[in-house]
DNA sequence: TTGAAAGCGGTACCAA
DNA sequence: TTGGTACCGCTTTCAA
């Protein structure tokens, strides 16, 4: 058998079929206004050609789009990882392709991914947006009419549908716990960047469970980080060398809470024991830790299903009225505290 | 501002900078037989008008295309997700786009996905296919002469290039190791399908070592399962319930090795202590789990920045001889044996 | 250096 | 129910 040299067009199977292109193309588009025996004889063309169906080609004459732009913070977080998967599978229940990105919380990579996607025809776009994001970065796909959702992160001042965390509920859980239940006077909170509204949601979280129990905090045991093991490693290191240590850490993911057992073992301390430790979003690998970590279960792949159904609701329906989706995350006791 | 009804194309800059399409065109493209004058007057004009290239239609027209299928097994599993950053930001580098599929070991996705990468037009195809795949699959696509690279698992009798990993040598270090260096008289082999080509390898690598240890194969220590850790978990407590049972396992992969220090720890057992467990590709948790897993390095990102590197090449120059890159794993020895 | 016209592989629209 | 033809937005080719 010899490769064909150019793609077999719709052209070329009308010509073998003894049909018009016209009518060919009422076949791969499975139209009911085609004679049955037409139909199967075109059908026929098609196998014996071995035609595949362009697209790409169709999408610009219909001004139509089957790719949705996923553009996430890295795929290489557990994290992201589960969004991404929800986020996925549910799209491709609807037919649609992903066309992935990510940024590593770049605003230079956010913006050059969002032309990507603008400039290959998405037919909407599901944005986590970077920490540093500005609102006119989303408004420039506005301005396009394209469908956007944001995901995990809100952007202020933008009235745009998004599916995220209550990211202020879940810290006050937390730290509640560690206050009341554990009885711990010195809380430190650890981790994550601090000007992105997810952080200052959990700060705004661990401040109300200290108000409730009335224990003032100190500002000496709250230190930011990059949003990596590398980050709650050194983190906890600072932290650690206070003249006063704390005897508990919320951490702001899982991720900088291993970092952070990392490091107070690296001290000599034992996690779990000497200082309780607790987590926040609940990825696979907190339940096979040493020790298991406690953590806030922020089902990550659920809201990348939820944001995917947003999107799609706002593909086929561009007029509605704005959606927030907000999970409530729960507590997941393990052994790290 | 109002937002425009329609998409601005290149005819509307044009118009608007007063020089024809196609000059236009040669400026987008950023084409040097271009007056300098003529370039700033349209590039101002597109700025203006808020001109967003249309890359569909380019690839279109020139028959090009600057997107790649990524087809891999389950972004949830961090082995994959770590292979698909590699991949993704590989093919950044050289402009490409990814187009993701991920098929759950399902060979009906896996060419439903492939359908859907060739109707989308990819200038190539990365795939890392299911288990039950048949050389018939990637014909297909090599018929359609779209340049394909194989990952992670290859396919017997296929001209294709590859890249993996050497898993018979990942086995037979493994298992050496925990019959020369440990003693283990009795090492159990769990979890994995039993037909693929991964499982088969590591499988000789398991014969291997214990030829050379003189040590007789117990095949009643040997259990397939699912590719998960809850296929871990079933297959350990299969295992453990042996008369004889083994005094350590050797998992087919760090999921499974997880499952199974579960399961162990579910039945009484202290894995680490009374069992010895090694596992089989270093994903990031294998480092902080409880016991930290000693394992075989298979080093996925790695992997997948080599094979979109391939895949790069064989695009660029399609008739080159075919490549086979096969990464050697590592022991890492850590406290779970 | 620039422009006119054809064409990439489909779909839309209307007439037969 | 089928066919003819314009056209989606860009690139290509060739002439000016």
């Amino acid at each position: 058998m010899k490769t064909p040299q150019r793609r077999v067009t719709l052209q070329d199977v009308a010509n073998h079929a003894g049909v018009s292109r016209a009518t060919a193309s009422l076949i791969v588009r499975n139209s009911p206004k085609v004679a049955e025996k037409t139909r199967e004889k075109v059908l026929k063309s098609m196998k014996e050609l071995g035609y595949v169906y362009d697209r790409v080609a169709a999408n610009l004459r219909s001004q139509s789009s089957t790719t949705i732009g996923t553009i996430i913070t890295d795929v290489g977080n557990t994290f992201f990882a589960q969004f991404l998967l929800g986020v996925h599978q549910e799209l491709e229940k609807y037919g649609y392709t992903v066309l992935l990105g990510t940024t590593f919380d770049s605003l230079q990579d956010q913006e050059r991914l969002i032309s990507t996607m603008l400039e290959n025809r998405v037919g909407g776009i599901l944005l986590c947006p970077v920490s540093s994001s500005s609102t006119e970065t989303v408004e420039r796909i506005k301005q396009l009419d394209i469908p956007i959702v944001l995901g995990i992160r809100e952007l202020p001042d933008l009235a745009c549908d998004y599916v995220g965390l209550d990211y202020q509920a879940g810290a006050y859980t937390a730290v509640k716990y560690l206050l009341e239940k554990k009885k711990h006077k010195r809380v430190a909170f650890i981790g994550g960047i601090s000007d992105s509204s997810t952080w200052q949601e959990r700060m705004s979280g661990y401040q109300r469970a200290h108000e409730e129990a009335g224990i003032p905090i100190d500002k000496s045991l709250i230190f930011d980080s990059e949003p990596t093991r590398e980050g709650g490693l050194l983190a906890v290191e600072k932290i650690m060398k206070h003249p006063e240590p704390p005897t508990a850490i919320f951490c702001f993911s899982d991720l900088i809470a291993f970092g952070a057992i990392i490091g107070l073992r690296k001290m000599g301390y034992q996690p779990g024991e000497d200082i309780d430790i607790v987590g926040f979003d609940n990825i696979p690998e907190a339940e096979i830790s040493y020790p298991p970590l406690t953590t806030i279960s922020s089902f990550a792949q659920v809201t990348g299903t939820k944001a995917a159904n947003l999107l799609h609701q706002r593909i086929r329906e561009p007029v509605r009225e704005r959606q927030r989706i907000i999970i409530e995350p729960q507590l997941i006791k393990r052994e790290s505290s």
